[in-house]
Parts: structure tokens; sequence; C-alpha cells
DNA sequence: AAACTTAAAGTAAAAAATACTATAAGTAAT
DNA sequence: ATTACTTATAGTATTTTTTACTTTAAGTTT
């Protein structure tokens, strides 16, 4: 044994204050993971459900497209660590993140030991625009259906991410996050076709949305189109609450055409 | 700076491989983390849905009744993990776990940064008997209305499961995972009323689950009860996977009483 | 003014859910 | 053995919801 790791044991002893565990591995040896925190957040873009990447401009994986992400400081709560790393990178804020995921195979990442924990979020993308910063070269909406090769372990977590986007559209509202304030029957309908990849009936899908009695109507109309303009509707969060309360359940399944 | 500060940082900055981040915090700095799995495993004994807890015999929290978890070494896999220290501490194996939340505030862990991956499992209880063994005194299955104090924030992680649970209940056949084998409809009946917290009526409970086509009927009925013995079923899980491939999505809601 | 496009309302038929009632098949008490 | 009792299971009429369409409305473009 030489010098320098005989000093980094007996260092290491100094700062086991509680016990030793099992096979006497020293306490303060299980505690070299990194953790890190990576974001999914979706728009839609032009009828396409995209995700925002980032363009890495470090080592490891330089100039590869990643989920936004990085290594959690030691004194920070995963849930702030989440909000602060997209604000880093993209500067995007205020944004409603949820959790859906953690990540811990030993070989994820090439730099030791990193277990992530992975959010999504839903975005009005007009509402959104992200720049690159940090060490971030370029940031870019891809749709989901057409992406390029990612860095780490982040093609599986996008993955789930898309997986757990299609369970949950179908049993809670989320939805309208994607879309802009005001929208259209037929916008909403368009959106949850993309979602789902399936196909519905015009007239029913408008009758079953409009019963749940989730949408305001609003006084306007679609401008600048060469048709007869739609009527605008926003969700009505408020009531969306109410009813929950009432043991409503949201569900958009209408049958497929 | 002492002596021993002084040799530690250099032996971090030997082992600093990669990168500094933005504010020139060592990248080493960033990998003190400890990782644990908490297992949150349900059950259901006298038509009460319960849960196995564990009473440590270790600080900190000696005493205090527990969900099983521990410290994940640094060359395990999170979801090996899990398993592993489920059989380390209660003797159970084979048992198929669901990640549902990572927990990372940092103050949730007295003995330093600990972040937690929290797993929940549904099993047959008379098929499994918990032991206890490494630093556990004691296993015990509590009714979920009925819990003692819980070491950590281990009554946060149960909360969360328990909500978890509920919502899927509904729209996953996860119910059958908690009835042994053979079950009545009766049975199944009040497996899904104390889920839900709910009551049932009988006939068209029946109807309803004997119309997806998911339960297998056997040629046994129930013996050793007082009254005409009821048949006995069996959960088609290759019927079920068939279904979902076809878009069937289990929905086990019947207006309540 | 006619042709065209999409919005939105309506409607008949089918299917599903609900609220019951009736009957069956066993045990236990008389 | 008969009767009472318990729970299982089948059945049914009514209501509600969903589905598959058709019709009408309201705008724009040629």
């Amino acid at each position: 044994m030489d010098l320098i790791s005989y000093l980094a044991a007996f260092i290491m002893n100094q700062t086991n204050k509680y016990f030793l565990s099992e096979n006497n591995v020293p306490f303060q040896d299980f505690f070299h993971f990194g953790m890190s925190v990576d974001c999914v957040v979706f728009g839609y873009v032009a009828e396409e459900i995209k995700v925002l990447l980032v363009q890495r401009d470090a080592e490891p994986f330089i100039h590869s497209w990643a989920l936004p992400g990085d290594l959690v400081p030691m004194d920070e709560d995963l849930g702030d660590s989440a909000a602060n790393v997209l604000k880093k990178l993209t500067g995007l804020q205020n944004i409603f993140m949820e959790q859906f995921h953690a990540f811990g195979a030993v070989e994820r990442h090439p730099a030791g030991r990193v277990a992530t924990v992975a959010y999504y979020s839903l975005v009005k993308s007009d509402n959104y625009h992200p720049v690159a910063s940090s060490w971030v070269k370029e940031t870019q909406w891809f749709s989901i259906k057409d992406l390029p090769e990612l860095a780490f372990d982040h093609k599986r977590i996008l993955d789930k991410a898309i997986s757990t986007l299609k369970r949950r559209v179908k049993y809670r509202p989320v939805g309208f996050e994607l879309l802009p304030l005001k929208f259209t029957l037929l916008e909403l309908q368009a959106l949850y076709e993309a979602l789902l990849d399936l196909k519905f009936d015009k007239p029913n899908f408008r009758k079953k949305i409009l019963s749940m009695d989730l949408l305001l109507q609003l006084d306007e109309v679609q401008e600048n189109v060469s048709h007869r303009p739609a009527k605008l509707f926003q969700f009505d969060e408020s009531r969306y609450r109410e009813l929950r309360k009432e043991g409503f359940a949201f569900d958009i399944t209408v049958k497929a055409n």
C-alpha cells in the first residue's frame, strides 16, 4: 500500500461517524456517488411533439446532443436542482417539472458512479425561447420521431419519458399544457392525435370533450383563416380541481377512426 | 489549512479526471452522495392492505420502525440493490419491484447526503414469510390504516407509495398480485373495495370483471365454508398480454354503492 | 353568385352501465 | 327430513353513454 492510499484511507476513517456495514466496509465508502438531474422538456410545434435537446460543449460526449442535465451540488435539493440546471443551460424558468424515473446502472457515466433522476415537463413552446449557456453550445427542438444520437444513456431516459407521457396523457388533462392558452377544438384534437398516434371522429371527440365541462368558451374566434373561423376555448384549471374533488376522472379515450 | 485537510484536497485532485465545474468547484466535490434504496412491500391480509416494516437495531433511529432499505454499494445497479437489500433484511426474494419515486432533500438523512430511490411491490402474503436479519430486529405487517412512527422521511415515502398504488390500481390489473393464485369473485371485490375505499354492487362488479375475459374459471369451488361455495378463478396473465396488444385498457371502475 | 372549406349541431342505432329481482346451491338448526 | 338461512349466480328492464353518421351553418375564394 503506497503512502497516498494509506493517507486516503486514514482520512476516510476519520469521518466514519456512525457504523460499519455488514462486511466491515467503512461507512464513508458508500459516499462516492455523484447525483445528476436530467430534464425532458416536451413542446408541440407544427402538429408534432418535440423535445428540447442541448448540444454539449464539454467532455465527455463533447458535441453530442443530450438532455439538459448536470451534477447536483451537495447542498441542493433534487427538485430544486432540476429547475436550476434547466435555467442554467437553457434559460428556461418557471416550468412545472415532474419526476418520472431514476437511472442508476453502474456504468452509465464514464466519469464515475453517477445516478440520475429524470424529470419531464410540458410547455407551450411559443412562450419559451431557450438560449444556450454554460457548457451548452446550442439548443434545439427535435421531433420525437426524428431524434439524433444522444450522449450517455439519454436515449433510454427519453424513451421512458415518452412512454410515461403517452400513458399519462390518457388519464390526466396534461395535453392542455402543450397548447397555447386559447385553442380551437380541432387543434386540441390534432394534439391528442399526435400524442396517441390515433385518429378520432371529429363530432364525437368534440362532444366528449365538451361534455366534461372543462373548457371555457371564449367570445373569440380564429382569425386569418380562409374558411369559417372556429371558436376559441381555454382550459378551466379551477373547474378541473373542483371536479377532481368530486371524484371526476379525466379520460380522453374516444374510439379511433 | 492543517495537514490532513491539505492531503485530503491533494488526493481528491488526483482523481479529478475530467473537468472543473462552472464556479471552479473541483469535479470530485460532487461525488459525496450516498445512495439508498427503500422497499414498500404491500400485502393483503384479513381484508386489509398491509405494508411490511422492519424494526431497526442500529443507529440512527435505533428501535424505530422503517421501510426495509439500505445504502447502495458503489458497484451495484440500483434495481439489483433493491432486490438484494430486501433479501438481506427480510429474506424475501423473487419479488417483482417497481420504482416509483426518488427522494433527495438535503437534510433527509442525519449521517450525510443520501438520496434514496423507492420501490414498491405487491405480494401474495401467504406465499412469503419475512424473517429479520442483518441490522433488523423484527419484521411485521402493518395495516396502512394504523401505522407506527417511522424513521427518516419514511412516512413521506410510504404516503407516496400508497397514493401511487391507489392511482395505478384503477388502470392496471395489479390487484391480482395481492390475492392468492385462486380466488373467488367476492374476494376480488373485497380487495378492490379495500384498495379504493369504496363499495360496489355485487352483480355488476361481477359482470364487469367477467366481461373483460381476463379470468380463468377453474373446476374448483371454495371449501369449508358454511354456505354455498363460490367458484374459484385465476388471473389469465397471457390473455392479458394478448388483449393489451390489441389496445385493451383495463379499467375496474364501477359506480360505487 | 356559385363553389368550396371547415365548424358545429343533430340524430338514430348500438352498446354499456345501472339498479334491481329472481333463482340456485350449499350449510345449519329444528 | 324439513325449514330457515346464507351466499352465489343468473337475469332483466331502464337509463346512460358511445358510435356512426347526416345535416346545417358560416365563413372565404373564384
